[in-house]
DNA sequence: AGAATCCTGATTGACGTACCTCAGAAATTG
DNA sequence: CAATTTCTGAGGTACGTCAATCAGGATTCT
């Protein structure tokens, strides 16, 4: 009723249980032609592994870190947030995740968190600078697996990104701002750090559309916001001296400046803004912000630790595996 | 370190294995005092069930059917591929997926197709009709879980539904809509059948937003396309004589006609769709749509099925566990 | 020919739970 | 007090896979 099992399998083929095993788990030392016979016989009696007993017996303990900048406002705290809840369920699959907080935009530190690691695979959200790199690159040469977590560090030698297309997440919200402002009117982007790579990427697709198919809109210089509510508060505010601003793009954190600055100005310029929070959440419902493009950071997570098992497993990740998918909330699909 | 065991709770509980088990799966014949104690132990220790092991102990296979209706274009082809590739994985994991596939539109033969099922749950999709609830209603007598997906069956008396919030998915529709076209010009509704629960509720949602935020339009009278791709070209191509249609919601298949009609004409109306399908994507890709809202049916598929073990396992899934999530897609997130 | 290497078989003990039997202790009954 | 019933302990086997060991046969090399 329950299947076939290795026994099975080890009959049709004429071998061992061994040598099944051998076979099933590439453990090597089967001659070619046995391992035909083997396989064979696995499509003859369409045999799958059971993987509640393969799990049972395999008693293997994964110990993966996750490298990523304190805080508890915004993103960052649901990021925090997706871990702490991942963390219940993966201790059921033997797999135990550190979190190793850093300083934000403290380089130095950042480098220091990555010393010093005891585990098989670690996930990093950090800004691009050369030392960071150098740093990922002695990890990874030490035989830890590294993957780079919502931001990209591809000269650093990672082994895998996981996060969202930035440069798409960009485009999508210049798609959204020119019909929705009907391309006309002043349009300011504020980043965050233009060192972070999510955010010059999605910086640069945003110019991109624009100035593709929206050349009615007139783009303002980039203002950096620091991740910083104050800062990104004045930014609009002086902005906004100009009676034209039609749209605010806001790439990064910072979102209680902005709808404080939002909220004052009248007529309200069309805003769209990153990750689903509980501030944009709010400011979406209320009609403060138009639009969030939000990467689910809970689905990243998990594809993080997925990846970083195939990399300590040696099995080649699927090649979209890292890709987040972006979400679209508009006030009507807020959920 | 993967967690405490029977054995574990058996000695905090100062009691033998034994009566572990005699309380964990209530066999009875323990006193109330020792029960007490053991539960108290379970809760101390936080144990659980590791239910691998136990299914793998007590050889439990998980007899799982989907009727669906059948087709071989658009969301119903999606729906079938997911199914697919979910059942290589699922026989993994003890659980067999079969599929039954129903005449679209053909309640007799989806009242038949429910009949003489043999397993310990269904995922039903179908049109809302008394027929249909009533065998839902005795299939669940007879002690089969059931479950409502994509459209649902409230009425029916099923255990779950999983699928969207589909007056939400309208509700986002209007939204975008209603900006789209600046609020002016006469906007087209096509549905598949309004006998569709989901298709109504799209419909329902649809209007309620273009009524309270966009009093501008005028809505034209909803028009049914069957899920037929000529039929809708139709519809489109007698709506496009009077000059003001500025926009189309359409709701269900048949979208290839739509790509016909909309092609031919100028002003190209402002195109929203929902499901993500290799037509709506080239659509979406060339700019004869301008939005598709999708349900992802693979996660659907995947929740359906946990839903359905709780179900049979009678644990209660968490409440929120059948929403399947909205996706929007323009021209620039398309993945 | 002898030694080294490679391939395969046979066997064993986990993993955590379910389910069974048998025996003995404790509590209840007549 | 003896006879019964109720409760508990001890121990075992099974589920299917992983992982390891040991031993011996077949090849290849020197």
């Amino acid at each position: 009723m329950s299947g076939p099992t290795v026994r099975d399998v080890a009959e049709v083929a004429q071998v061992s249980l061994a040598t099944v095993d051998r076979v099933l788990n590439n453990r090597g030392g089967v001659s070619a032609k046995v391992v035909d016979r083997v396989k064979a016989a696995v499509a003859q009696t369409g045999y799958v592994r059971n993987l509640a007993a393969a799990n049972l017996s395999r008693r293997r303990v994964y110990r993966f870190c996750f490298v990523i900048p304190s805080g508890d406002t915004g993103f960052i705290a649901l990021l925090h947030e997706a871990l702490a809840r991942e963390q219940q369920r993966l201790m059921e699959e033997q797999v135990l995740v550190q979190v190793v907080p850093t300083k934000p935009f403290d380089v130095e530190d950042q480098v220091a968190a990555l010393r010093n690691l005891e585990c098989d695979a670690v996930a990093v959200m950090a800004s691009e600078a050369p030392e960071i790199n150098e740093e990922i690159a002695a990890l990874h040469a030490s035989g830890v697996r590294v993957i780079s977590l919502v931001a990209d560090l591809p000269s650093s030698g990672r082994d895998a990104y996981v996060g969202p297309d930035n440069v798409m997440a960009g485009r999508t919200a210049g798609e959204f701002m020119g019909r929705f402002i009907k391309d006309q009117g002043n349009v300011l982007m504020i980043a965050g750090s233009l060192a972070a790579r999510d955010h010059s990427e999605r910086l640069l697709g945003f110019r991109m559309v624009m100035q593709e198919r929206f050349g009615g809109c007139t783009l303002l210089p980039a203002a950096q916001g620091a991740d910083n509510a104050e800062r990104v508060e004045q930014i609009v505010l002086e902005a906004a001296r100009d009676r034209r601003l039609a749209g605010i793009y806001a790439i990064g954190a910072g979102n209680r400046g902005l709808v404080r600055a939002v909220r004052t100005l009248a007529p309200r310029p069309t805003t769209i803004v990153h990750e689903l929070t509980p501030t944009s959440r709010e400011a979406l419902r209320s009609g403060t912000f138009d639009l969030v493009i939000d990467q689910d950071i809970l689905s990243g997570v998990i594809a993080a630790v997925k990846i970083m098992r195939d990399l300590t497993e040696a099995t080649t990740p699927p090649a979209d595996a890292g890709r987040i998918k972006l979400n679209i909330y508009s006030r009507e699909n807020i959920q």
